[in-house]
DNA sequence: AAAGATTGATCAGTCAATCTTG
DNA sequence: CAAGATTGACTGATCAATCTTT
């Protein structure tokens, strides 16, 4: 059994709570505004299709939602945009009469590929730019332990 | 003169950056459930209220959007659901015409007073429960580094 | 013209209800 | 009835345009 406290904070953890609230919000609306301003689509784009490549039997969407840590409706209207924008493709699942596989296309491959160089960028210049290596391991290290049943892939 | 890499990933860089977004998100939607399901209003009115609260004299819409790190539309209709709410106070500015002054009211602070114990022990469960002190302050340091220009208050 | 702030239109996220199949 | 997925209605976020004052 870990005990675990119920309510009483540190300063040390307060402070460390905004930090992370406040960090996590500014390099996420930077790198979003770093993707807008290179005419790419935002990031959740990149997500989806990411976990797409490489699933060569593609996906169910309830897969997709669980690995993104999204809602159902949320996916769904996700799909909506990236099939609309040909990205993925939806088709009929024969084992399961009420679902489907998507599937990513050659379109979306291609996406991938063109945001790859301007999102590693981003990330070079805002995050890891800042941090020594050491310090990515230990940022790795710390935010795991606050994963609690989830992958964090 | 500091030499940055521009584009240039290491592993642990994409492993940390990945984490980095997964933890945020999955926190952030965690606290938001608990504070809802408490039946209290977003985190973002909590922030709000709470940058009022001390200053006896009010904040400016735009000082309040650049300690927030929001977008002055964003501020100007935040502001609208929190004075419909009776939060906050809206007044004219005698210095400038142009502008208002933002005052926290006395329903305002009686929030802050009844959201604290439950963020409190959402923080307490979802996130410095799980961390050591050390680790706290290490995450503390290593996400200060991140924050380019604007305070991390 | 620039700064502070707001607004109409549009787009994305959320809630509850729905539909279909297992 | 559960699970997978979608949809209509509504709330919240975003963009571009606007208004007022400096």
């Amino acid at each position: 059994m870990t005990r675990v406290k119920t309510s009483d904070l540190s300063d040390s953890a307060v402070a460390a709570w905004a930090r992370l609230l406040r960090t996590s919000q500014s390099l996420l609306a930077d790198v979003e505004a770093g993707l807008k301003a290179a005419g790419l689509p935002p990031l959740v784009w990149y997500d989806a299709l990411l976990e797409l490549r490489g699933e060569k039997d593609g996906l169910r969407p309830y897969q997709l939602q669980e690995r993104m840590l999204l809602t159902q409706y949320n996916m769904s209207r996700l799909l909506d945009r990236l099939a609309e924008a040909g990205y993925v493709d939806r088709r009929p699942c024969l084992e399961d009469g009420r679902g489907q596989i998507v599937h990513l296309t050659s379109a979306g491959r291609a996406l991938l590929k063109r945001m790859w160089p301007v999102y590693r960028t981003l990330i070079a210049e805002h995050f890891s730019g800042r941090l020594s290596d050491k310090d990515c391991r230990d940022l790795a290290r710390i935010l795991d332990k606050l994963a609690p049943s989830y992958a964090t892939g």
